[in-house]
DNA sequence: CAAAAGATGATTTTT
DNA sequence: TCATCTTTTG
């Protein structure tokens, strides 16, 4: 038991009281992670089999860090059948056990939301209608919000309130959108990270034996943030707690900042209502900041109506007050934190990873991010592009997916013409159509397209490639389940020809594309490695699973180690640092403009501003800019409220005045009047007055066209494979091929500078040398 | 077909 | 401003 003697006593109580229902209120920083850690090691100790305990958390992170705190107190081997993983992750594992019960097999694929976009974009085509009115984000957004309330298509189309707001908004068929997006994802044998909710709930509200079965097996349930619980989540928790009602649920009402996305703070109020017999506990001890930050953001969090009550103490030394730094452009806030960071380092000794920049959204990086190269100092940004988001990992998973499960259409569309193998828009539309119409799914078309050959209208050529794709696919489909990750990507990584296509000299995009390649096949390579060792499946659908609900916050590089972090609040929830620079702390964007019309959104910027400052160990310091650029251009702000809500005597305004009183002042109003203004202007003239002028232009242009047309045709009919051309920038390459009737002649040529290229004689301007 | 230029449009978040 | 999508051009 010798882990819990650094706990205070409520910590200890909580973490050893294991049955009933609890709810632990965790203030910011009074070790929260540690007694959920410590509550699941007591359990085990006491000899509860780690395989009926499930903790549900909402980051790959802290699930990541709850299971190795865990396996530090009582060992690897223990901690292995525990359920440790975010909602996401633990859902889909038992979804991918029970699938075929919703008519869905254990392999569906999860869509990303850059999927699910896509496939919504592509059916608000299909029904033609005005993509500026349904945008595919605003669309998939309300997709999204009605799936976590469990709303299906059929019962959003049958519900006269949302009927009524899509009139009002203009824009009534987005239930029809919803009802096509669910029939597609269906038949793709998909779920998108909402479905992963609704579907585990219908599966459990449908099939009470299975329901039984996992009620049964999770004798011990907890849930960390629970501030941030939607509905979906809240009711299959409640649902998986109902016979055993083993239920820990954790989390701070003042840090509930995802409202905006449907997490309703109320789950913490309905517990209570739930299980009568609760018991509460409170960890109300900071362990992690000064007397003057603690106290600072108490009395802002005061300004808030809804709250649990709670008092939040330090220990700690009282500290320096909060300063306030005020500077006249975005450009000198960002100089002034970077020159802040350096003298604290020499006069506090402290190191860059002692350091975080927090802003409200993430347009506000840049300019630190510039501001701290040019004093020299190491930072990291994050929510920046994430490894798994870059096009060419996409790809090559797309591939990967598509292996898995040849229905995933949104796999299939990115990589049926990538590399380059001549199956272009026409004939997709043509496959589309035709899909539509028929009801087959695309992979069910190609895979035997000699059955509906008739019907597409395709020419032979095009048969044939999408034939040999086909071929391929079921290729890199044979023996997925059974053979190593690792082996499999790498043949599928060549046969695909992606290899091929980004190992090609010249480019140096493609080198770095190239290396991030080999870095995903070097990670599934560690990862076949690391589940030999705990005797886990090695295939590559094992590898997807683990990838698909996996975001690079999630790993920290070594290099990485100590950096200055700049990041949005949002993602610094749940960090400490010893120095917290809060940036842009002005009306209209902390709090956002965005977020200021209702009392609701405004106390959620404030949790937000309290997340800020709770982050901090020894010092918090503002900052806000009296102009900033927005968009392009300045825009003029006042301080933001949020400054005052904090009580002055917290607070150190020593530093204002000075800082504006620099030259820059004049310097930067001067930059925007001649940088700016006067050149969007002479734009609008231009681009007004001419345009008759343009038009003059375009003829003229598509007269040299034709002329030129004229003479690569006569090209066409003279060239044959072997022949040695030159291109204008491709320079010198032997004719590999030559395809096609003119006007569409097409020659497949080998340059040493630009490896092999297709090019429509009719357009390149090709020389005969040889 | 593929690259370059031009136009648009969106700026909390996570799975 | 910056990234993405669309149009243009060879």
């Amino acid at each position: 038991m010798n882990f819990l003697e650094n706990l205070n006593n409520v910590q200890k109580e909580a973490a050893t009281d294991h049955e009933g229902a609890h709810l632990i209120i965790a203030g910011a920083g009074s070790g929260k992670t540690r007694v959920l850690t410590c509550r699941i090691a007591s359990l085990l100790q006491k000899g509860v089999p780690a395989s009926s305990v499930m903790a549900l958390t909402f980051t790959n992170k802290t699930a990541g860090e709850m299971k190795d705190r865990v396996a530090g107190l009582l060992g690897q081997e223990v901690v292995r059948p525990l359920w440790i993983g975010t909602f996401h992750s633990v859902f889909a594992r038992i979804l991918r056990a029970e699938a075929s019960l919703l008519g869905y097999t254990s392999n569906f694929t999860i869509y990303d939301t850059v999927d699910s976009k896509k496939a919504i974009k592509k059916i608000i085509g299909e029904l033609s209608l005005d993509d500026q009115l349904y945008k595919p984000a605003e669309v998939l957004g309300r997709i999204s919000s009605a799936k976590n309330n469990l709303i299906t298509a059929a019962a959003y189309q049958s519900n006269s309130q949302f009927i009524e707001r899509d009139k009002r908004s203009k824009k009534p068929q987005i239930g029809d959108i919803f009802s096509i997006y669910a029939k597609r994802c269906f038949q793709s044998d998909a779920m998108d990270f909402d479905d992963l909710l609704l579907n585990t709930n219908i599966l459990m509200r449908d099939f009470p034996q299975v329901l039984k079965k996992y009620q049964e097996r999770f004798r011990y349930i907890l849930v960390d943030e629970f501030q941030d619980t939607n509905f979906a989540q809240y009711l299959i928790v409640s649902k998986l707690a109902g016979i055993h009602r083993n239920i820990c649920a954790v989390g701070d009402d003042a840090q509930s900042i995802y409202a905006f996305r449907g997490a309703r703070i109320e789950n913490m109020l309905n517990f209570k209502k739930d299980y009568p017999d609760h018991k509460i506990f409170k960890l109300e001890q900071n362990y992690r900041s000064t007397k003057t930050i603690v106290n600072a953001a108490n009395s802002l969090i005061e300004k808030n109506r809804s709250q649990l009550s709670k008092q939040i103490w330090s220990d700690n030394e009282t500290g320096d007050k909060i300063k306030v730094f005020k500077t006249s452009t975005d450009t000198e806030e960002g100089i002034l934190l970077a020159e802040s960071i350096r003298k604290t380092i020499i006069t506090e000794e402290a190191d860059y990873k002692d350091f975080a920049i927090l802003y409200r959204t993430n347009a506000q990086s840049r300019i630190f991010e510039e501001s701290l190269r040019k004093q020299n100092i190491p930072y990291k940004v994050y929510g920046s592009l994430s490894f798994y988001q870059r096009k060419e990992i996409k790809d090559l998973l797309a591939y990967f997916r598509l292996s898995v499960n040849q229905l995933d259409s949104e796999a299939f569309l990115r990589v049926v013409n990538y590399p380059a193998r001549g199956i272009g828009k026409t004939t997709l539309e043509k496959l589309n159509n035709y899909a539509i119409e028929s009801g087959y799914n695309l992979w069910e078309i190609v895979s035997e397209i000699s059955n509906h050959e008739n019907n597409l209208g395709l020419n032979r050529g095009i048969i044939k490639k999408l034939e040999s794709f086909a071929g391929m696919i079921k290729d890199f489909a044979k023996d997925i389940q059974t053979e190593n990750a690792h082996e499999k990507a790498m043949d599928i990584a060549s046969k695909s020809g992606i290899l091929q296509d980004l190992f090609k000299p010249g480019s140096p995009e493609n080198i770095t594309k190239y290396e991030n390649i080999q870095e995903l096949l070097n990670g599934i390579r560690e990862f076949t490695a690391s589940q030999i060792e705990k005797g886990g499946n090695t295939n590559l659908p094992a590898f997807l699973e683990n990838v698909s609900l996996l975001t690079d916050t999630d790993k920290e590089k070594p290099e990485d180690k100590n950096k200055v972090t700049i990041m949005t609040v949002h993602s610094a929830k749940g960090l400490e640092f010893k120095y917290v620079f809060v940036a842009g702390m002005e009306e209209e964007l902390f709090p956002s403009r965005f977020s200021c019309s209702t009392m609701q959104e405004i106390e959620e910027e404030r949790r937000l501003f309290y997340v800020a400052i709770t982050r901090a160990q020894r010092k918090v310091k503002l900052s806000f800019a009296q102009s900033r650029y927005r968009w392009g251009s300045p825009v003029y702000c006042k301080p933001s409220r949020f400054i005052n809500e904090i009580d002055n005597k917290y607070l150190d305004f020593s530093e204002i005045g000075h800082i504006g009183k620099s030259p820059g002042r004049e310097k930067s109003s001067k930059n925007f009047s001649s940088a700016n203004s006067p050149g969007r202007n002479t734009d609008t003239l231009t681009t007004a007055g001419s345009a008759s002028g343009k038009k003059l232009v375009r003829l003229e242009k598509s007269k040299e066209n034709n002329s030129q047309n004229d003479t690569e045709n006569y090209l066409g009919e003279k060239l044959s494979a072997g022949m040695t051309v030159e291109h204008q920038r491709f320079g010198k390459g032997k004719v590999l091929q030559v395809n096609g009737e003119p006007p569409n002649t097409k020659a497949v040529v080998f340059f040493q500078s630009a490896g092999q290229k297709q090019l429509l004689l009719k357009f390149a301007k090709l020389k005969v040398i040889d």
